[in-house]
RNA sequence: GGUGCGGUGGCGGAGAGGCUACGCAACGGAUUGCAAAUCCGUGUACACCGGUUCAAAUCCGGUCCGCACCUCCA
């Protein structure tokens, strides 16, 4: 299938063309988690920005193979496993299947391939022997490094020049390092630390290594379509992964295409752990149960290379334009996605002006088929309609409903208010059905007549 | 200091030389016992100053402001 995908390409900072190297096969790796703690709803943007790009990939060339790593050996792993007391891997099974769950729910499939680091230390070895052998990497003390003046065209993607980190450090440089830009392929680890025997002692990799040697692995040593992830992780991270697999592979690309996605911001600053301005998706799936596709929709309401500025407004906003969706496209079989549609997406991921095509659709009463199969390629309108139809979905799970400030209500108290208000109606007795009504949105719960006389509510 | 991304109506957010998206909110109307949903209709915008052009939110120059990376971070 042909397409006309074009995508921003952070190594050149131009909107280009895609290539496909084979347009019957493509490959996407993309920078997962590491396991130690939940993840925020920033670190979900790249989830659901990439496995958009996977849907629209799948469409567009039929086979897709997309890897997104787990980082599950890491210093602040150990830290946790310390606090804690928790061995390492109850840890990382632990986050990352809460991980897989939580990104789940917010329609995102699982990548075709989800390597864990430790799986590839063997191969992290062999990457960090080659480099020494060639002259990129030198060992001192147990601890191996890569020296980054050894790479003329270090810096390409960030454009960063190599004198200028070599003059410009801003950090001490540790003592072990030949020049301050160096980094680190694999460290000695202490006895209470985890550790895997090598040439170098006992010990393990260093943060990057891993993504060079996975990729390497699945992707048996050759250049992918498509690298992803989050801004920040331009520079080292990427930079350094190139770095050591061009460095290994005499010069081969790593990928063509480079992809970043911007951040998640709160009050205008990047949502961080270190800022501690984070709220965790598994928290926000608590306060909007059900409501993980809203969440989703929510992240793309803005182009990927924006800012997001995170807010419960935006979620209530798209939950409001998904009820439309739902509502329109009740008893409606998918048929093709729009053209409409499918062109925005194919220009650099436009999920805004996608958005928009499908608000187009959703007028247009003989589009109802499109408008839900083109939702769909978005990963929107992917649930039961009866789930989203009315209000039922906000409160199907029961127990009690807080309301800031005033009296606590239950579903129990309030189903018992409902069926009084029902009675009164059948006695057309208007002024005791509105009081109900009434009070019951004072405590921001609205109730839904319906034309076969029944009523259900939500909270709002 | 270096590198990159921005500043669009009340809010969110596309567009990137002429046709001034879209959504939310607001307002008016239809409909509804009242609401909700739905439908019809209305308004307000391109940070600032110059320049190029028949035409600039969009191009060029400058100014101001914001954010990010350069240290772990999606």
């Amino acid at each position: 299938m042909t397409s006309k995908l074009k995508i921003y390409n952070t190594l050149t900072n131009k909107k280009e063309d895609f290539k496909p190297i084979d347009p019957t096969h493509i490959t996407m790796y993309v920078c997962g988690p590491t396991v130690y703690d939940y993840a925020h709803i920033g670190n979900a943007r790249p989830v659901v920005v990439f496995d958009t790009l996977a849907r629209l990939l799948r469409h567009d060339y039929g086979k897709l193979t997309y890897a997104r790593n787990i980082t599950d050996i890491d210093d602040k792993i150990i830290e946790a496993s310390k606090k804690t007391g928790d061995d390492i891997s109850v840890i990382t099974e632990k986050f990352a299947r809460i991980y897989e769950e939580d990104m789940a729910a917010l329609n995102a499939d699982m990548p075709n391939v989800v390597p864990k680091a430790t799986d590839y230390i063997a191969e992290m070895i062999t990457l960090i022997k080659d480099l020494i052998d060639k002259g990129n990497a030198y060992e001192v003390d147990g601890h191996v490094l890569f020296q980054v003046s050894t790479m003329k065209d270090y810096g390409e993607l960030s454009n960063r020049k190599v004198e200028d980190l070599l003059a410009g450090a801003r950090v001490e440089v540790a003592s072990y390092k030949r020049e301050a830009p160096d980094f680190i392929l694999w460290k000695p680890s202490s006895d209470d630390q985890p550790g895997w025997d090598s040439p170098w002692g006992r010990g393990r990799p260093g943060w990057h290594t891993e993504c060079s040697a996975m990729i390497d692995g699945i992707f048996d040593g050759n250049t992918i379509d498509i690298h992803g992830g989050g801004q920040d992780l331009i520079f080292p991270h990427h930079e350094n992964e190139i770095a050591q697999s061009k460095c290994s592979h005499d010069g081969k690309a790593l990928a063509n295409h480079w992809m970043h996605n911007g951040y998640l911001t709160v009050d205008g600053e990047k949502m961080s752990k270190s800022l501690g301005n984070f709220i965790t998706v598994h928290e926000l799936l608590e306060e909007f149960r059900g409501m993980g596709e809203a969440i989703r929709m929510c992240l793309l309401t803005a182009h990927y290379r924006q800012p997001v500025d995170f807010s419960r407004d935006g979620i209530i906003q798209a939950r409001k334009q998904l009820i439309r969706w739902y509502n329109a496209t009740k008893e409606v079989e998918p048929t093709k996605p729009s053209i409409a549609v499918l062109d925005a997406l194919r220009n650099d991921l436009n999920t805004p002006k996608a958005i928009m095509e499908l608000n187009q659709l959703a007028k247009d009463e003989s589009k109802k088929g499109e408008l839900l199969a083109s939702a769909q390629l978005l990963g929107l309108i992917c649930e039961d309609h009866d789930k989203w139809r009315g209000g039922a979905s906000v409160v199907s799970g029961g127990g009690t409903i807080t309301t800031s400030g005033t009296a606590e209500y239950t579903t129990e108290s309030v189903d018992k208010l409902v069926a009084e208000r029902t009675e009164a109606k059948k006695e057309k007795n208007y002024s005791k059905a509105d009081e109900i009504r009434n009070d019951l949105a004072s405590k921001r719960v609205t109730l839904l007549d319906h034309p076969d006389g029944t009523t259900t509510w939500e909270k709002s």
